[in-house]
RNA sequence: GCCUCCAUAGCUCAGCUGGUAGAGCAACUGAUUUGUAAUCAGUGGGUCGGGAGUUCGAGUCUCUCUGGGGGCACCA
C-alpha cells in the first residue's frame, strides 16, 4: 500500500443505521468509533466490515459498510472472549514455563482449548497458577496488535524458536491466504483473528480453566499426544455462574448415577461394557421393546430371530471379517473337545444374517420392499477408553431392521421411516432431534450416477418431513450415503440415535436377488435402519432426559398404596389386586412406618404415585392420590382413580383412539 | 488403544507429613399405629480394587494389573 497515495484519498463508511460518514483512506475502525462517541470507542471490541469480522484496527482502504461491535452482540462478543482468553491462557503457560511448546487453541461451545507439548503434566494447582497469570495479564490491558507475514519469515521464525508444531501449521496454510501474526504485549502467536482490542476486554472474573486432557497432534493418534487444557469464557460473573449451575444440575441426572440409585442396572469388571439389569431396569426396557415391537409392526414390518454365535466365514463374505475382526468376540471350544474346526464370532451386528433370511427362498419384486426386524443383541470389542455408561458399551441390542427393495422404492421408504422415528421420539417425550445426511466420500464404489439418485432420494425424503437438516460431505459410508439422527444428553454431549443407510453393497456381497416383472434377476438395494439406535443407549438417554422422574406409563414402579394405619392394610391390598388387575405395576408398602417416612421414601425413588389409604379412605372406598413432585395429594373415589390411572398408565401408541 | 485422575462398609464420604480403620444414610432386632418428604433405642458389617516391592511397620510411598471418571482416537 502506498502510504502517500492512501493519505489523499477518503473513503465513505456507511453505518448500520444508513447513515454515511467519510474519513481519510487507511482509517481504522477504533478511530471511526472514537469518532462517533467515546463512549462507543470505550465499549468497542470489533467490527463488521463489510459484513466480515475485522479486528478494531483494521485500515479500510476503500467504501465499505461498517458495524461497531461491543459485548452487547452476545455471539461476537463471545467468541471474540473465548479466543482472546485461549491466547491469553497460552502465554500465561509460556511465561510460566518457556519451554512449553505451542500449537492450537480454538474457541468451542462454551469456552476454548489450546493444546500443548510438555513432557509435566499439568496439575489442578498448575491451572489455579495458570488462571492467577491470566488475570495478571488481562489487568495490564495490553494492546492487541497485529502483522502480516510472508511464509519464509514465519517458517524460520518458528524453526528458531523452538515451535515445530507451529511450522507445521505455517506450512499448511493454503498459497495465498496472509499469514498473521497477533500480539497480546510482547507474546505473539499465528492466527486469523479477528481479536479484541486489548487484553482487558476478556472479564477477569468470567471465565474459568476447567480440565486438563490429552489430545493427539492433529487429532492423529499416530502422532504425539499433548495436553490440552480447556477453559470456559463469557461476560459476565454472572453467566459464568449460570454456566456452573447448569453443569450441578446436569451431573444431578447423569443416568450412571440415577442407574445405580435407582436400582436399574450395573456394570462390573468381569464383564466391562455388558449391562446388568436389575428388575426396575429391565421393566423400562421390556415396555420400551414392547412399544416398539407395536410400532413396527404397525409400519409393516415382521420381526425375526438370528443366532449370536456365527461362523467366521459369513463375516469374511460379508466383508466384515477384513475390516472389523480385531473388533469381533471370537467364540471357541476348548481344542481338546472341539469336533470340528471352526471359528465363531459373536456377530458384531445383524445385517448379513438378515440376508441369509432373505435369500431362503426365491423373492420377486411382487415381495418388496421386505422389511425385516430383530431386537438384535450385538457384541463388539470397543475400545476400552470408549466406553461410556449404557452410551457406550460392548454388548448392546439394536432396534435393527433392514428393507430390501428397488431404487425407486428408496426415497418412499426413507420417508416412511423418517415419520415413523418422529412419531416415536414424540411419543418418549424428544419433540427436537437433529437430521444429518453424510454423502460419498472420496473412496467409494458405485457410479456417480447411483450417487446422485440416491442421494437427491434422501434428500426429498428428509424434505417432505421437514426442512431443517445439515449435510455431512463426504461422510458416508463407502457404499452409500446415510442419515444420522441425533440425542442430546443431560449435560449437552449429542448421541446418535437413529440411522438410515443405503446399501447396494451387502445384497451384492451376499447374492441377494429377486425376480422383476420382466422375469431377469435382480439385486435388491438393502436399507440398514435404526430408530433407538440401541435400547441401552436409549435407555440412558432417557434416564437423563426425565431426571429419573418417568412418564407413569415408562416408571418401572407406577404406584405404590401405602396405609397410614394397620388398619387399612386389607384396603390397600384391595387396591393392589384392582391396579394390578388392570395391568399396571403396584406394590403395598405395609411396612409399619409413618406415612411421612413412606412419601419421602418413595418421593425419592421417583416412584410417580402414591396413593395413601387410612381409616377415611377405607371408610369412604377411596384413595388419596399423591403426585411425584405436587405438595397436595386429591382425594378421589376408588373406581375414578382406577379408571384414570389406567387410562394414564397405557403407552401413548395405544392410548389415542377414544 | 493414548494422556490424565480416581478406587476405603450396600451408598455418600473422612482418615494430616507411613504407626495395623471411622461417620452419616442403608441393613438387621426391638419398641412405636402413625394423615402426606426422615419415630426412638440397640446390633452387625470393611483381608482399604488384585498382585508385587520399599520399610521394624503400608489404607497412606513405588511398580504392575483390573475397572472406572474426564478428554483424544475409534464407533461396521
Amino acid at each position: 500500500m502506498d502510504d502517500a497515495a492512501s493519505d489523499l484519498r477518503e473513503v465513505t463508511v456507511t453505518l448500520p443505521d444508513g447513515a454515511e460518514r467519510s474519513y481519510p483512506a487507511g482509517v481504522t475502525a477504533a478511530e471511526i468509533a472514537a469518532s462517533i462517541s467515546p463512549s462507543l470507542a470505550k465499549a468497542a471490541i470489533a467490527a463488521s466490515i463489510d459484513g466480515r469480522l475485522s479486528d478494531l484496527s483494521a485500515p479500510l482502504e476503500r467504501d465499505a459498510s461498517l458495524a461497531i461491535h461491543t459485548a452487547r452482540d452476545e455471539a461476537v462478543a463471545l467468541g471474540l472472549i473465548r479466543h482472546d482468553a485461549a491466547h491469553i491462557m497460552a502465554r500465561a503457560v509460556q511465561e510460566l514455563w518457556p519451554e512449553v511448546k505451542v500449537t492450537i487453541g480454538p474457541v468451542i461451545e462454551n469456552g476454548w482449548y489450546y493444546d500443548f507439548d510438555r513432557s509435566e503434566p499439568f496439575t489442578p494447582e498448575d491451572l489455579e497458577t495458570i488462571e492467577t497469570r491470566m488475570r495478571a495479564i488481562i489487568a495490564a490491558r495490553d494492546p492487541v496488535r497485529w502483522e502480516v507475514w510472508d511464509r519464509a519469515r514465519a517458517v524460520a521464525h518458528y524453526a528458531g524458536g523452538g515451535e515445530p508444531y507451529k511450522v507445521e501449521l505455517v506450512e499448511a496454510i493454503p498459497e495465498g491466504e496472509p499469514i498473521r501474526m497477533y500480539w497480546h504485549g510482547d507474546w505473539h502467536d499465528l492466527c486469523r483473528g479477528p481479536h479484541l482490542a486489548h487484553t482487558g476486554q476478556v472479564p477477569a472474573d468470567a471465565f474459568k480453566l476447567t480440565s486438563v486432557a490429552g489430545a493427539y497432534w492433529r487429532g492423529d493418534s499416530s502422532r504425539q499426544m499433548l495436553q490440552r487444557i480447556y477453559g470456559v469464557a463469557f461476560r459476565t460473573r454472572d453467566e459464568l455462574k449460570a454456566y456452573l449451575h447448569r453443569l450441578e444440575e446436569a451431573a444431578r441426572r447423569d443416568h450412571r448415577k440415577l442407574g445405580r440409585e435407582m436400582a436399574l442396572f450395573h456394570l462390573q469388571e468381569e464383564a466391562p461394557g455388558m449391562v446388568f439389569w436389575h428388575p426396575d431396569g429391565w421393566t423400562i426396557y421390556r415396555t420400551l421393546e414392547d412399544y416398539m415391537r407395536r410400532r413396527l409392526r404397525a409400519a409393516g414390518y415382521a420381526e425375526i430371530r438370528t443366532p449370536q454365535v456365527v461362523d467366521r466365514k459369513l463375516w469374511e463374505a460379508s466383508g466384515h471379517w477384513e475390516a472389523y475382526h480385531e473388533h469381533m468376540f471370537l467364540v471357541e471350544v476348548e481344542e481338546e473337545h472341539a469336533r470340528e474346526k471352526r471359528v465363531n464370532a459373536l456377530k458384531p451386528m445383524n445385517c448379513p444374517c438378515h440376508v441369509q433370511i432373505y435369500n431362503h427362498g426365491l423373492k420377486s419384486y411382487r415381495d418388496l420392499p421386505l422389511r425385516l426386524a430383530e431386537f438384535g443383541a450385538c457384541h463388539r470389542y470397543e475400545p476400552s477408553g470408549s466406553m461410556h455408561g449404557l452410551m457406550r458399551v460392548r454388548g448392546f441390542t439394536q432396534d435393527d431392521a433392514h428393507i430390501f427393495c428397488t431404487e425407486d422404492q428408496i426415497e418412499g421408504e426413507c420417508a416412511l421411516f423418517i415419520g415413523l422415528l418422529a412419531s416415536v421420539y414424540a411419543d418418549l417425550g424428544f419433540d427436537r432431534f437433529d437430521i444429518k445426511l453424510s454423502t460419498r466420500p472420496e473412496v467409494r464404489i458405485g457410479t456417480d450416477e447411483a450417487w446422485d439418485k440416491v442421494e437427491a432420494a434422501l434428500e426429498n425424503a428428509i424434505r417432505s418431513v421437514r426442512d431443517d437438516y445439515e449435510i455431512d460431505p463426504g461422510e458416508g459410508a463407502f457404499y452409500g450415503p446415510k442419515l444420522d439422527f441425533k440425542l442430546t444428553d443431560a449435560i449437552g454431549r449429542e448421541w446418535q440415535c437413529g440411522t438410515f443407510q443405503v446399501d447396494p453393497n451387502l445384497p451384492e456381497r451376499l447374492g441377494a436377488e429377486y425376480v422383476g416383472e420382466d422375469g431377469a434377476k435382480h439385486r435388491p438395494y438393502m436399507l440398514h435402519r435404526a430408530i433407538l439406535g440401541s435400547f441401552e443407549r436409549f435407555i440412558g438417554i432417557l434416564i437423563e432426559e426425565y431426571a429419573g422422574r418417568f412418564p407413569l406409563w415408562l416408571a418401572p414402579r407406577q404406584v405404590v398404596v401405602a396405609p397410614i394405619v394397620s388398619d387399612a392394610n386389607a384396603y390397600a391390598e384391595e387396591v393392589v389386586a384392582a391396579l394390578r388387575a388392570k395391568g399396571l405395576r403396584v406394590e403395598a408398602d405395609l411396612r409399619n412406618e409413618k406415612i411421612n417416612y413412606k412419601v419421602r421414601e418413595h418421593s425419592l425413588a421417583k416412584v410417580p404415585v402414591i396413593l395413601a389409604v387410612g381409616g377415611r379412605e377405607v371408610a369412604e372406598r377411596t384413595v388419596s392420590v399423591r403426585r411425584l413432585g405436587e405438595k397436595a395429594s386429591e382425594v378421589l373415589g376408588l373406581e375414578a382413580a382406577l379408571a384414570a390411572l389406567s387410562d394414564e398408565a397405557r403407552p401413548p401408541d395405544l392410548r389415542a383412539e377414544a
